[in-house]
DNA sequence: CATGTTAGTTATAGCTTCTAACGCAAGCGA
DNA sequence: TCGCTTGCGTTAGAAGCTATAACTAACATG
């Protein structure tokens, strides 16, 4: 029956929590992660500093905490867009409209590294659901077109595997899987971080394109 | 004569701004551009804190100074590669060895956008130096593959080249470098921010062989 | 030599993360 | 229902940061 009933404490405890998160990301979004602030947030809840220690024991925390969450988003879109059955493109495209939904959350996976930080297990471990969903879009498109400039390095896969865990991918997919991680992440990081605006040149196309030429396997 | 005879007052700021930035550099590599310190620079150089600010305005005048010289390294780099006649692989593997040398200076150019934060107008103008060589390069390479995925958008591009300022670029030479710049980011800041490692593979490999599906119009 | 410039100092304000010690109140078990 | 425990929030404070202000000492120039 009540099993799963939470304690009041609980629900309290819990619903914090997310309060505070939601004001972390709203932060994180203006400022960045650097301009990330516990003291400011604790006062916009309306409690004093030190009090928000009680939910998260530290910044790095609060900080790992949205990584996490971040990479648990990403996970849950790849796997409806694989699940409902979309290709190449419509995973590249699911792949932008999350990352222009709130830019600095991308980069909360895949930007600038801090030398020292190291993500705990269970993170990577949702990496390796996003790479197992991209491994079955991969899988599920055309019959891979040759590719023969990298034909080495195909080969090279096909025998460096491990890290697709025990998904059954053709060397071809494997390919295709790296290349369209490195390709989208090509175009969307620049993209995100401004790199592109006053160029003149319509960045929707630029990213099609480049969709079309990874899905036409050139 | 003496017309540009430096005085010793001058020439010992330089050094010390020098001094200081080298300290910067070693701790950016270190730590991050978030934990760059100010008083922990002026520390290992032996003065206190505020003796900094004769030298940098602030924190932030500083971290622009690291870009710029970035900026300003990376053109280097190209301009040389360019000149020397180095065809879309050898400004690639050029691009890859800098990046290598020290990774948190590519993530200076390249990184996580800070939201508020504008480059001064000298650095845009670094970076259309960067653009240029790229250019030169893939004008010079070898006449163009077809590539006719994207064809609908090299079309687009030549209707909107005022980003290549007046260089007589062809639109293929322009969707050229386009190309170059996503790619080789891609593959290459994932490298660098540690998303490969662990995976099994020959990051060298993955790399050349991106720079070799690149380089054959595909 | 006198004057102005510049590099360094210490003191201080205001911000940050985070620890420690305390009070109060809400929930839980008997 | 009573009392105990648990946990939340508080203030105080340490140690760090950026940055400014005021002052001193050394230097360069008229």
């Amino acid at each position: 029956m009540a099993a799963d009933a939470v304690s009041p404490r609980e629900r309290y405890r819990s619903q914090v929590r997310a309060d505070i998160k939601a004001r972390a990301w709203a932060q994180l979004a203006k400022s960045g992660a650097s301009g990330l602030s516990l003291n400011a947030i604790a006062k916009e809840l309306g409690m004093s500093g030190p009090a928000l220690y009680r939910y998260f024991g530290s910044r790095d925390e609060l900080i790992t905490e949205l990584i996490r969450d971040a990479y648990r988003g990403l996970a849950d879109t790849f796997r409806a867009a694989a699940d409902s059955g979309a290709g190449i493109e419509g995973l590249a495209h699911a792949l932008r409209r999350w990352a222009l939904e709130d830019p600095q959350r991308y980069f909360l996976v895949y930007g600038t590294p801090v030398p020292g930080y190291h993500a705990p297990d269970d993170i990577t471990s949702i990496a390796q659901e996003i790479m197992a969903a991209l491994l079955d879009v991969c899988a599920a498109a055309e019959p891979e077109a040759p590719a023969p400039a990298s034909a080495g390095f195909t080969a090279h896969l096909s025998q460096h595997r491990r890290w697709a865990g025990d998904h059954p991918a053709t060397p071809g997919v494997l390919r295709r899987a790296l290349a369209f991680w490195t390709r989208m992440h090509g175009v969307l990081s620049l993209e995100l971080a401004g790199h592109f605006t006053g160029m003149g040149f319509d960045q929707d196309r630029l990213f099609d394109a480049e969709v079309a030429e990874l899905a036409s396997g050139r």
